[in-house]
DNA sequence: TAGGGATGGGTAA
DNA sequence: TACCCCTCCCTAA
């Protein structure tokens, strides 16, 4: 699930559905039953993401902070919950009448307070989504930088939200080598990344899904069949390592890199 | 039906 | 760099 536009929409589906309303909490699986005692049956203010984290406002010094990590899910459901696993996985859940919201397997569930809400905040680096991201943090950060453009945009202190799927389709449309340093994009390329971000992730907040093959930016692209990934996307080369790539046939390649699968087209990617 | 990979990230070494 | 967390879902058998 997560990358920063699923963030920010479970952060509107959850103002949405209890802002301003008094909620039941619990942990049926007990890991959080504590923190869920205190909160049950008050008011759920509102919820916000900043990148990948998500914070739930139950008013002053009373914040949960959740993070999916790899494997979390938020599942927001209006009438019968369906989803699959039980109560023994169900870490914490939110409920006003036939509106409940129930997450499972996130690497963080915290009871925090403003302070420290305040300062993951501030390590975070510029979200695409958020308004008042400018892109000027994460350029700061990678001008100076030997590092990888590919390693930089998966820091979260860079750029806050982008995931895998964004790094490397976002890379791909403006035909940069992943392996090419920070401090040797160019502020004009720089620009360009970070605009097409804006504009991706928002609408993968919109439509709930990542999909970057998008208006005809490339217009070598015109005319190919875009593949739909399973995650029910449309990418160029994400998750297609050895298939052909979608604008001049090269095989996609793919490499581990700081953990991470890294795809990238050889050709329309060259090194420079 | 069993097994493994995955849109993350912290910690230890 | 390796390992851990601990859920969902796709793939191979």
């Amino acid at each position: 699930m997560p990358e920063g536009h699923v963030t920010h929409r479970l952060a509107d589906g959850l103002t949405a559905m209890f802002g301003g309303h008094a909620v039941r909490v619990s942990s049926p699986q007990g890991r959080f039953a504590d923190e869920a005692a205190l909160l049950d049956g008050g008011v759920l203010s509102r919820a916000d993401a900043y990148g990948k984290h998500l914070f739930v406002d139950f008013g002053p010094d009373r914040i949960v902070h959740i993070h999916l990590g790899l494997i979390g899910k938020l599942w927001l459901i209006d009438g019968e919950p369906t989803s699959p696993a039980g109560p023994d996985t169900l870490r914490l859940r939110i409920a006003r009448g036939p509106l409940s919201a129930e997450l499972r397997g996130p690497q963080w569930c915290r009871l925090v307070t403003d302070e420290a809400r305040d300062e993951v905040i501030a390590a975070s680096g510029d979200d695409p989504i958020r308004d008042d991201s400018t892109g000027e943090k994460a350029w700061a950060k990678l001008t100076r930088s030997g590092r990888s453009i590919a390693s930089l945009l998966m820091d979260q202190s860079v750029t806050a939200g982008v995931g895998n799927i964004y790094r490397a389709e976002v890379l791909f449309r403006h035909r940069v080598n992943p392996f090419r340093e920070g401090r040797r994009i160019s502020r004009c390329t720089w620009n360009a990344i970070w605009a097409d971000l804006v504009v991706l992730m928002r609408a993968g907040v919109a439509e709930g899904r990542v999909d970057t093959v998008r208006e005809a930016h490339l217009p070598e692209a015109m005319g190919r069949e875009p593949r739909v990934d399973r995650h029910g996307g449309e990418v160029y080369v994400y998750r297609r390592a050895g298939q052909p790539c979608l604008v001049c046939g090269t095989a996609v390649r793919s490499q581990v890199l700081e953990g991470r699968n890294l795809y990238w087209c050889p050709r329309c990617q060259r090194r420079r």
